[in-house]
DNA sequence: ATTACTACCTGACAGC
DNA sequence: TGCTGTCAGGTAGTAA
C-alpha cells in the first residue's frame, strides 16, 4: 500500500508528536528493546519509517495494509502498541505484510528518488538491460517507487514499461526524471493516496488518488489521446499504461 | 545478473 | 445468502 508519498505524509504527521518521547512499555510485535529510551527523531528510509534512539533505529515497514498512528484506541488489527510516556503510537496491518524490527544498521537500499541527481539517474538507468518498470519498483535500484507512482509516472514521461533501462535516451530519462520529482512532490502536498487502506499518523485519507492519471484506469480514455488505456502484467505486477502514448 | 514464480495474509468485489 | 475465483499499495526466497 504505502510508497513514498504515502510513508513520508507519516513520518510528517508523527514528527509532529513522538521526538523527545520515551517508551515506556510495548505490546504486541514491537520490540522490547526500545522500553524506556527516548525517540530522538523521526525520519524515512525508502518505504521505511526511522524512529532514531541513542543507540539504534526501530524501522517500521508498513507493507500493503499498515497503518502507524498516533492513537489510544485500538481496533482488530491492532498488531502492536508502544506505550509513550505521553502517548501511544499504534502499528495496525490487516494482511501482516509489515514488520517492525530494531537494527543498528541501515538495510541495503538504492538511492531516494527525490535526492538523487538527473545525471546520475540517467547513468545508473542506462547501465541496465532490466525493463524501466521492474527497475523503478526494485528497492534496490531507487529506494521509495512502487505500482502506482511507477506508472504514473511512466505515462507522464509517455515511456512503455517494458522498454529496457539501456534503450532509453538521456533526454527521455531526464523527462522521467522530472516527472518522478513533479509527481512525487504533488502526492507529498496531496497526503499520499488512499486506494482502500492507507491513512496517515492522524488516522486520515490522503486525497492524491482523485490525481491519478493512469494507475486502476484501464478500460478509461486516455487522458491525453483518443486512445484507451490498457492493463498487463509487468513481473507480476497490474500494469496500467496508454498504448498510443507509450510506444515501445 | 536477471527473470519467473511462490509465499506470506486478509478483505473486497464480481459472477454464479 | 453463500461459494469461488481474482485482485490488491510489498518484499523475500528459491530455482532456472
Amino acid at each position: 500500500m504505502p510508497e513514498l508519498p504515502e510513508v513520508e505524509t507519516v513520518v510528517r504527521g508523527l514528527q509532529a508528536v513522538l521526538p523527545r518521547r520515551t517508551v515506556v512499555a510495548v505490546a504486541g510485535v514491537a520490540p522490547e528493546v526500545t522500553v524506556g529510551k527516548c525517540i530522538l527523531a523521526v525520519r524515512r528510509y525508502g518505504k521505511f519509517i526511522v524512529l532514531d534512539f541513542e543507540d539504534g533505529m526501530l524501522f517500521v515497514h508498513l507493507g500493503m495494509t499498515g497503518q502507524l498512528m498516533w492513537s489510544s484506541e485500538q481496533s482488530k488489527f491492532t498488531r502492536g502498541q508502544f506505550f509513550l510516556d505521553e502517548g501511544v503510537l499504534r502499528y495496525d496491518d490487516i494482511r501482516k505484510f509489515g514488520k517492525v524490527f530494531w537494527a543498528t544498521t541501515y538495510p541495503k537500499r538504492g538511492p531516494d528518488p527525490l535526492e538523487i541527481s538527473a545525471g546520475d539517474f540517467v547513468q545508473l538507468v542506462q547501465s541496465r538491460r532490466t525493463r524501466i518498470k521492474v527497475l523503478l519498483l526494485d528497492q534496490g535500484f531507487l529506494r521509495g517507487m512502487g505500482n502506482i507512482y511507477t506508472d504514473e509516472v511512466l505515462f507522464l514521461a509517455r515511456i512503455h514499461p517494458m522498454t529496457p533501462g539501456d534503450a532509453l535516451s538521456k533526454p527521455k530519462l531526464l523527462v522521467l526524471h522530472q516527472a518522478i520529482q513533479e509527481v512525487l512532490a504533488a502526492a507529498i502536498a496531496a497526503g499520499g493516496s488512499s486506494i482502500s487502506d492507507y491513512v496517515n499518523a492522524k488516522g486520515e485519507k490522503g486525497s492524491f488518488q482523485d490525481h491519478h492519471q493512469a494507475y486502476g484506469k484501464h478500460g478509461k480514455p486516455c487522458p491525453r489521446c483518443a486512445g484507451t488505456l490498457e492493463r498487463m502484467l509487468v513481473s507480476q505486477r497490474g500494469t496500467t499504461f496508454c498504448p498510443k502514448c507509450q510506444k515501445l
